[in-house]
DNA sequence: GCCATCGAGGCAACCGGTTGCACAACCTTG
DNA sequence: CAAGGTTGTGCAACCGGTTGCCTCGATGGC
């Protein structure tokens, strides 16, 4: 099998605490020795265990990535982001997906405990409680929600969510359609919130739905039959989802009802009409959650980005 | 810190070995010990720590999947199909992404190594002879590439080319672009062999390619400079990114030029025109290279799985 | 009543590394 | 030339489990 450290030490006579040496503290070690090492490693083809080395050290140079949908378009940049940024620091990032489901989340948790040195959590459907219990045990960056005294990335949604709200405003819509997200979003709250405390507005709440376009199609004849004539939704998905369902209903976008999303994902840009949406800054998010993880001693730093408001085409005047 | 199989047993009076038999063999411990070593971890809230079973019992219950670009819609869905099919056997999938860099990838695998008991891994970009090298060290089950002993899932690329070429033929197209992806390929190399075989068409090769929207935006011009009346496109991200940029040059689609891609991917349903594609079972490809990884002692079975052309909106008649 | 059998659980080596400490050889310095 | 300091390496304990082997007491058959 795969050579060990012992195999390396024997071919070159020497103990193996000096192989370790070689590699985990080389300027402990004689010049020639070490060369000597490496080059009978080389030949070898020996690589420590890093699983072994974990056990010892208690570092593994692993991170875990938790999403709830990997198919959902907002989050593979955000992957790519934590994984680059991660990766310029010798770490590894171990990406897994939940299905939404939280029981999942929590098995998927506890398994990667040991093997890394901490989690990244996206948009998490677990109770802030059961966050806050197992975060004893391996230190946790949170993404899309607060949970006090926890490192986490926020964006602002209710400022995203406040735009919107005021552009559709703007354009004479009162009657408004929330359509939500899932149960234990973070996200979806913020939007409840900001727009149940916005003045001179005519809300109808939808919820919850599935954070896809599969939720939006669902809701739509609920969201025609209600009179609003704009809808924010919880993301893109739903949205171009509930597109495609008044579209079924031959209720044209923008012209009888107008829609806002949020995430700025691609396939929203490619739609006809594009998509107007709250763009997240999902980059940014990936990365500052990385260094946050890896800097931080744990204590619950918090980082809010910003998020804007993307006119496109899904959104105009009021229909009378 | 979290608590150790010795905690457990000192703290119900037992030698380690009898806790460990609890959790990994528990027919051999007494039941009336066992219920009382249960009672004290779950008290204590100790879990085995699997990196370090890992070291003794050589196996981890991770699997690594290994995929060059998670943000390409093709991959989600056979994530997630991979992942699901683990989670029976009692197996975790932990993703990574490469990047499309090859020198990204031998470093994945080197790290995954030994914290997994086998890496699926999907269109690969590195050279035969470096995925056998390194499969000396770890099972493989690769995904789209058929190397010589190695237990693969294959698409049937070619059978779906030949039926994409013999659709354009009875539209009677005869100039036919080909519009390949990036270098290493199987994919790609399996496309442009059908159609080199196939008798009576005209071709045009254009390649490699970034295997996405800006690879496919990036040769519109050339693609319409060529004469073409049709594209196969290596996938469907580059047929759209094609289309786009058909479009931008007020060259109509499937008017002008018909598009095929390949993948049958959800922004190819959503797109106006709607594209025709040749669809690609991701999900089947993920379950099926699991059970091959798990079940197979390693012996080079290999799965084909069929594949299948859906005629929407972006083919037409030949433009004369 | 004796021996073979069996079930339960302890002992200790081991997986592949890391690291504090000891020690020897060599080098300074006064 | 002795005292004190460096440098390079070996020794052995340790990380958190697993597992082959052994012991011990209870049971059962004859």
């Amino acid at each position: 099998m795969a050579a060990t450290i012992k195999d390396v030490a024997r071919a070159c006579g020497v103990h193996v605490s000096t192989v370790s040496r070689t590699f985990s503290a080389p300027h402990l070690v004689n010049p020639a020795t070490r060369s000597r090492v490496l080059a009978v490693a080389d030949d070898l083809g020996y690589r420590p265990n890093r699983a072994a080395r974990a056990l010892t050290t208690g570092r593994t140079f692993n991170l875990g990535l938790i999403v709830a949908d990997i198919s959902n378009p907002f989050f593979p940049p955000l992957i790519k982001a934590a994984q680059a940024q991660a990766r310029g620091r010798d770490y590894h990032v171990f990406v897994a997906d939940t299905d939404e489901d939280p029981r999942v989340e929590e098995e998927l948790i506890r398994t990667l405990t040991k093997q890394v040195d901490g989690v990244l959590l996206c948009s998490p459907r677990l109770s802030n409680k059961m966050i806050e219990r197992l975060a004893e045990d391996v230190p946790f960056v949170v993404i899309n929600r607060r949970i006090k005294g926890m490192p986490a990335v926020l964006m602002n949604v209710a400022h995203g969510a406040g735009l919107a709200l005021e552009h559709l405003a703007d354009l004479g819509h009162r009657r408004i359609a929330l359509v939500s997200g899932p149960i234990g979003s973070w996200t979806s709250n913020e939007m409840q919130g900001v727009a149940a405390e916005t003045p001179g507005l005519d809300l109808v709440f939808f919820g919850p739905n599935q954070p896809t376009e599969t939720g939006g199609l669902a809701v739509a004849p609920e969201v025609a039959a209600c009179g609003a004539t704009a809808v924010l939704a919880y993301n893109d998905l739903v949205a171009l989802g509930l597109i495609e369902g008044l579209a079924a209903m031959e209720i044209g976008v923008p012209d009888r009802i107008s829609v806002i999303g949020f995430d700025d994902i691609l396939p929203g840009r490619l739609n006809r009409p594009k998509l107007t949406t709250v763009a997240m800054p999902a980059e940014a998010a990936g990365r500052m959650a990385v260094d946050l993880l890896l800097q931080s001693g744990g204590e619950g730093a918090t980082v809010t980005l910003d998020t804007a408001l993307i006119v496109r085409e899904s959104t105009g005047k009021a229909h009378k």
